[in-house]
DNA sequence: ACAGCCAGCATTTTT
DNA sequence: TGCTGGCTGT
């Protein structure tokens, strides 16, 4: 079993041919091709003891950069094993990120720095770096509400933004690419960026303005715009669509369109952009913080301008590891930094997935011409990189320490195969850039399959179990091959949910699968409940949403909820801890009481109350704000690392971002479905043609009349269909979840597996989910023979999944929004009620085709009955839902799509009830059971099981049933 | 090729 | 709300 914290193990206690010459080369430029699982740490951590090892080199002479904290610890630990400088001295050494390297200059030196943006502010030791993007967002409103207040001449730009937070991305986005302002104008030429360069943007649009099949077919520009101007608004000065699109029957857009879109007047716009910005900058000194962005921007800065500074801050030697994840600003400040040519930057483009993060494939892909355009653009006023910019050696690392040959062969593939079935991918010209890699090892026993079913989860445990203990996925050990454990295996997945609902169904079968990675954080039934309970503390009109949720978590019933929230009787026991969290005095105390009550101690309560703790120290917060930045995090999906509790023999279950760097010797790559990969957007690296094009996309109407008073902008419809779809980042992102495996390698589909899946070399066979563990709940296997839901009722109406906002709003509308259509709820009232009455033509429908059953569909009463016995109740309540039933499958109707289809067959009714037990007000049980009336027979079958459960239940708990 | 209509879907990764 | 993809009919 291999320990996933590590990166591919130093397999070569000798260095291979490759590795030993980037070890002794240390003088020169050098760009390292190291591939997946290439050793590159080893390498690094021997070439740095190296370099080390000269007499006139000591550890603050070398600068080596990793991309992340614990990386640069492991480089510490590891170099600490290689050479004979203890951990003591290497303490102080400049091993880090380049955060981290910017926040020491800016700590020393960077008094200073903002005046040379013309920024009358100082940067200190008591500046704060805001690391929470929640409360960074929570500032930028602030600030962005001061600026409008004071920026009259500026209400036509504000007047478009939904969001105000589009402002900060987009500050963010051209602070990594070194733009710059300045008081009076833009910093250096950074102003030029800008604008954009039109022949960059010529050769994008005519690359989609090609028309296809031999010049029979229209572009792909051209057909995309043929719903230009579908429910838009342009100005009158907007050229109508067959103008743009040129006659009928054309095969490509005018070529006069290109510059007629390119050459807009954005004079207003970038000065709205720029005061935006540069007045952002104020403030956030003004209020002693630094967000990430701004952090390599002084450092950049001060840097430039500060020759003398930058002399002496300068490097003998620089090694900047993964340096494909690196970005425009960080490579412009490793030259800087960079006192001789003794530089050398170590990665692999193929596993460049961090566009999102600012990371530039460019700087690695096009280094060359990276390195000499960014030294003349530093250059051209001063001599700041004065050491020659050739000759630049490539040093490939080929041999590979982790998988055998037939994964690495496979995984070339995942770079070319098409995303799409009309993307065409120029496979020669892709795989010409690919180091291909060998595999140390002899043996090659791989599997590779890729398998799906519409049951995708319980496939892929399916085929967990079949795989554990089974020669045929045996794997390496020590040089022998063993049997495979649970432990041997991780699913890799490309989104946080798709893990956890794999997660939730292995729970519910007892499978051994844990998952790693950030949790949303705020998301949590911790995290709900804390902020309901702030909500109550809070008062006013916030406090009966608070109550909703504690109230349902406590097990009451819509209607109970409703009757509490109206006459404001809530229980005792309720009040009485209010009052007792009334008396506390920081938003932690309070926190740390309710988990308490609640019987929170987990990791994610842990990880919850020193978030909270941290706010708190570092800004002064009321609990307004608390609740603000609560519910914002909701909203956003706001996420941060939980240590979960390992399991000693279990699966992992990891996102393909997070599992950059480490191993498995069986990956299961999950999730290839259409949909599941959607490309990301166009131009990553440079700025083609304006960023700020993007803000003025949205239309507002006036709310009297429906009339625009923001116009659309023709000119941004065109330009965003000049960029072309592509999936190249996607391709990246499976080559590096296929080359973690070390020994067998599966692809997992659903549905509807992806193009990717199918473009690849490899047979889907057809897995039929048989998940020996999962406990199937017997009742229903019993009345149906067929798998139902395991839980019954329209989907999200499981007792708890409403705890939130949810709950408030199904009880303040009468029957509410969260669950159900209206359709669905009115079949319902027209079953259990006969007095419904059909208001729309769907309604209609439904009583027409409800009317029309064979047999007596009706019930008399209400299936919500309250009972009560000392002190403790139980409380049913229903929901119908109408199931299509033949011999072997049953699913339930949706009102609106199946009727039609189904006319001719047979139905029938299930009414879901729960019951819930409570014996105090915090803990309750839930048991579900269900009832059916069929068409044919009216008589109400009662599951005898869910009987004598009912009656067992009523017993322990001293209830009459 | 293309207009018109309808249905389904609204990202995701984290230094 | 706004966009895309699929389908149908010229």
């Amino acid at each position: 079993m291999t320990s996933p914290s590590e990166e591919s193990a130093p397999a070569a206690p000798t260095p291979n041919a490759g590795q030993q010459e980037l070890i002794e080369s240390t003088d020169g430029l050098y760009l390292v091709d190291a591939g997946a699982g290439t050793g590159k740490t080893f390498t690094v951590t021997h070439r740095y003891a190296n370099i080390v090892a000269q007499d006139d080199v000591e550890p603050d002479d070398i600068l080596l950069i990793t991309f992340t904290r614990n990386a640069a610890t492991e480089m510490k630990d590891r170099i600490v094993a290689n050479c004979d400088y203890d951990m003591r001295a290497l303490n102080d050494a400049p091993i880090q990120t380049f955060h981290s390297l910017c926040n020491e200059i800016l700590d020393q030196h960077g008094f200073h720095a903002p005046s040379y943006l013309g920024i009358d502010d100082a940067i200190t030791g008591s500046t704060q770096i805001l690391e929470n993007k929640p409360i960074e967002q929570e500032y930028f409103r602030e600030f962005i509400d001061r600026f409008s207040d004071e920026h009259d001449e500026y209400a036509d730009q504000l007047r478009c933004l939904s969001e105000p937070t589009e402002l900060l991305d987009l500050i963010n986005t051209l602070a990594a690419k070194g733009v710059f302002p300045t008081a009076d104008g833009w910093y250096r030429d950074s102003r030029d960026a800008l604008e954009g360069e039109f022949d960059a943007f010529k050769d994008a649009f005519d690359e989609v303005n090609r028309p296809r099949n031999g010049g029979s077919k229209q572009s792909t520009l051209r057909s995309a715009l043929g719903r230009y101007g579908k429910d838009k608004c342009y100005l009158p000065d907007a050229p109508d669509r067959d103008e743009l699109r040129g006659e009928y029957g054309s095969k490509s857009v005018p070529e006069d369109v290109a510059e007629r879109v390119f050459t807009e007047d954005r004079d207003r716009l970038i000065e709205f952009v720029h005061d935006v910005y540069f007045d952002y900058l104020e403030f956030a000194l003004g209020r002693n913080y630094l967000n990430f962005s701004f952090l390599q921007l002084f450092a950049f800065v001060l840097c430039c301008e500060d020759d003398d500074l930058r002399e002496s801050l300068a490097f003998e030697y620089a090694m900047i590891d993964e340096f494909q994840d690196s970005s425009e600003i960080q490579f412009k400040l490793a030259l800087l930094l960079s006192g001789t040519n003794n530089v050398c930057v170590v990665g692999d483009w193929k596993q460049s997935i961090y566009s999102f993060q600012y990371a530039a494939v460019e700087n690695i892909t096009a280094f060359e011409s990276r390195l000499e355009r960014f030294a003349a653009e530093l250059n051209d006023d001063a001599d700041r990189v004065s050491f020659p910019l050739e000759p630049v050696t490539r040093i490939e690392l080929e041999q590979n320490y982790r998988s055998t040959q037939s994964i690495l062969d496979f995984s070339e593939n995942a770079l070319v195969a098409p995303g799409s079935s009309r993307e065409s991918v120029d496979r020669e010209s892709v795989l010409e850039q690919v180091v291909s890699l060998f595999s140390n090892t002899e043996r090659d026993h791989s599997q590779i399959e890729a398998f799906q079913h519409p049951d995708e989860h319980e496939a892929i445990l399916t085929k967990i179990q079949e795989i554990v203990g089974n020669d045929e996925y045996a794997v390496e050990d020590d040089g022998e091959l063993r049997l495979p454990t649970y432990g041997d295996i991780a699913v890799l997945t490309r989104t946080r949910d798709f893990g956890r609902e794999l997660l939730s169904t292995a729970e519910s079968s007892d499978f051994p699968m844990a998952y790693e990675g950030g949790i949303e954080l705020f998301r949590t039934d911790q995290a709900k409940l804390l902020l309901a309970w702030l909500r109550i503390l809070e008062g006013g009109s916030a406090a009966k949403r608070g109550w909703a949720v504690v109230l349902e978590r406590a097990g009451y019933v819509l209607d109970e909820i409703d009757y509490v929230l109206e006459h404001g009787r809530y229980p005792d026991a309720m009040e009485g801890f209010r009052s007792e969290l009334e008396a506390f005095e920081t938003h932690a105390a309070v926190t740390r009481r309710v988990f308490d009550r609640y019987g929170y101690d987990g990791a994610t309560a842990d990880v919850l109350l020193t978030t909270i703790q941290s706010l708190h120290s570092s800004t002064t917060m009321t609990r307004g704000d608390l609740i603000r930045i609560i519910e914002r995090g909701v909203e956003s999906g706001y996420t941060q690392e939980v240590q979960a509790a390992a399991g000693t023999d279990s699966v992992t279950v990891q996102t393909i971002h997070s599992v950059k760097g480490l191993e498995h010797p069986i990956v299961i790559l999950g999730n290839m479905n259409s949909g599941a990969f959607p490309p990301s957007g166009g131009s990553g690296g440079t700025v083609t043609y304006s960023e700020t094009t993007g803000l003025r996309q949205r239309k507002r109407y006036d709310d009297a009349h429906g009339d625009p008073h923001v116009y659309d902008n023709w000119r941004a419809d065109v330009l965003r269909r000049c960029q072309p779809t592509e999936y190249d980042e996607e391709r990246r992102l499976l080559y590096v979840a296929m080359t973690r495996a070390e020994d067998h390698l599966l692809l997992a589909a659903g549905e509807e597996p992806n193009t990717f899946l199918e473009e690849l070399p490899v047979e889907i066979a057809t897995l039929e989910p048989n998940v020996s563990s999962v406990d199937l709940d017997e009742r229903t296997q019993t009345q149906f023979s067929i798998d139902l839901p395991a839980s019954p009722g329209p989907e999200g109406y499981s007792p708890h999944s409403l705890m939130d906002d949810g709950i408030y709003e199904a009880v303040s509308d009468g029957r509410g929004t969260e669950f159900g259509s209206r359709v669905h709820e009115f079949a319902e009232d027209y079953v259990l009620r006969t007095d419904a009455t059909p208001d729309t033509d769907d309604e209609r429908h439904v009583k027409a085709f409800l009317d029309g059953l064979p047999g007596e569909l009706r019930v008399e009463e209400r299936a919500y009955l309250p009972l009560e016995a000392d002190g403790k109740r139980v409380t049913l309540s229903g929901v119908i839902d109408l199931v299509h039933v033949t011999d072997d499958t049953a699913e339930i109707v949706d009102f609106k799509t199946d009727l039609s289809r189904h006319a001719e067959s047979e139905y029938r009714i299930q009414l879901s009830v729960y019951y819930h037990v409570l014996d105090e007000w915090f803990s309750d049980r839930t048991v579900t059971a269900s009832l059916f009336y069929t068409a044919e027979d009216t008589r109400v079958e009662i599951d005898p099981l869910s009987e004598a459960e009912l009656a067992e239940l009523a017993t322990e708990n001293g209830l009459r049933p």
